[in-house]
DNA sequence: GGCTGTGAAGACCTTCACAGCC
DNA sequence: GGCTGTGAAGGTCTTCACAGCC
């Protein structure tokens, strides 16, 4: 496991390829060339043997990649042969949103404990998964043995919870929070922001008409 | 506004800049030097003229960038000095957290339509908007100008609906769907997957212990 | 013949470092 | 003195192209 730097992209291209393998399981072909992996997720052959090369060779010269091989391969690298305990702050519109979005369990992340300052909100949630109020953020994150952390709440309340989080031990934190936070570098952050990438398309959209477009 | 490649990064920092001139607003400082702008979003001050570069000479030597006039100019330059009018397919969880997320419409995308296949969901939202049955998708996105729709459908309507948006003359796309959409080049898509993030902290937890964690 | 694995080349992005201006 | 704007250097990521194997 003596790996070098790998780059955010060739990770987000390794749970595709592994999302693609998955699809076509059981039914699925037995054998797919990188050619056919990098269609079927937008990328191209090169990339994906690329991305597979930074951790072994997988592959069968003249053949290709053996799709239960290289999903069980995958998943390994990317550490989804366990299961993730996840804890989440705010059940608000975003955070009820993720409480009953099935995929997250099928991918193997459990929100094991919810957490939410309004006590009109504690209790068991639709979902099944318990809410707590937010004082007892510490106490189960602890005896729940959470190591993400999902930040849903206002963005006023994120910088606060990142520290609580961070303080508690807890080593990775997404963020829906538009928010930089600023946690210990012990602690691996990830923020999505809707509006972000709305902007992203908005640029791409108005800058189109500068250049002759199509 | 004859304007070069300007990646993807360069982009999202630029958005990033004019959340944080937004947010210093009124009551906040006249001018901001690149070292204040990199600080509080998480980059390097060389990287902040540089982006800024690409469109041209905003600052004043010696003092830095005027608050006002670089949000002005920001704005220009991602398209945000217009509104956005967007469609929404699919009002489940994820669709009826964004139809209730007033951010979207504070930073220019308002959400003037919304779609549903059951018929439960179409009338009036809680939100105030418009949930129309899926047939009506071309008419209503037609009729109210739609630029940009966000894809909030299960996976397997998907790739249907991205295709139906095109075809109806939508520029671009959000897509919450775990699922690489096949559309013509004339409409820019974006992906937006939890699990795909949240597996990219699964990655960088399990590739640290490979390397000494501090 | 077909496909992988990989050095080398090329494209792209970031950081450096300093001239130029306030 | 302080800060911008920017060529040049350095680093990273992607693509090419081909040797090696099935």
């Amino acid at each position: 496991m003596n790996q070098r730097k790998i780059s955010e992209s060739t990770v987000r291209r390794l749970s595709l390829y592994l999302r693609l393998l998955r699809e076509s399981g059981p039914s699925g072909t037995r054998v797919l060339s990188s050619r056919e992996l990098a269609e079927r997720t937008g990328s191209t052959s090169a990339q994906v043997r690329k991305d597979l090369s930074f951790f072994g060779s997988f592959g069968k010269r003249g053949r290709g990649y053996d799709v239960d091989e290289l999903e069980r391969t995958l998943a390994g690298i990317l550490g989804l042969q366990q299961r993730w305990r996840v804890a989440l702050i705010g059940v608000g519109k975003i955070g009820s949103a993720l409480l009953g979005y099935g995929d997250l369990a099928r991918r193997g992340f459990d929100i094991v404990a919810a957490f939410d300052i309004d006590a009109a909100k504690v209790g068991r949630h639709a979902s099944g998964v318990n809410v707590w109020p937010l004082d007892e953020l510490e106490n189960v994150v602890r005896s729940h043995n959470v190591t993400i952390g999902i930040i849903a709440t206002p963005p006023e309340a994120a910088e606060k919870t990142a520290r609580r989080l961070a303080d508690t031990g807890v080593a990775a934190i997404l963020n829906f929070a538009p928010v930089k936070l600023s946690t210990p570098e012990t602690v691996t952050v990830r923020t999505m922001d809707v509006a972000l990438e709305l902007e992203g398309l908005s640029f791409a959209l108005t800058s189109e008409r500068g250049n002759g477009a199509s």
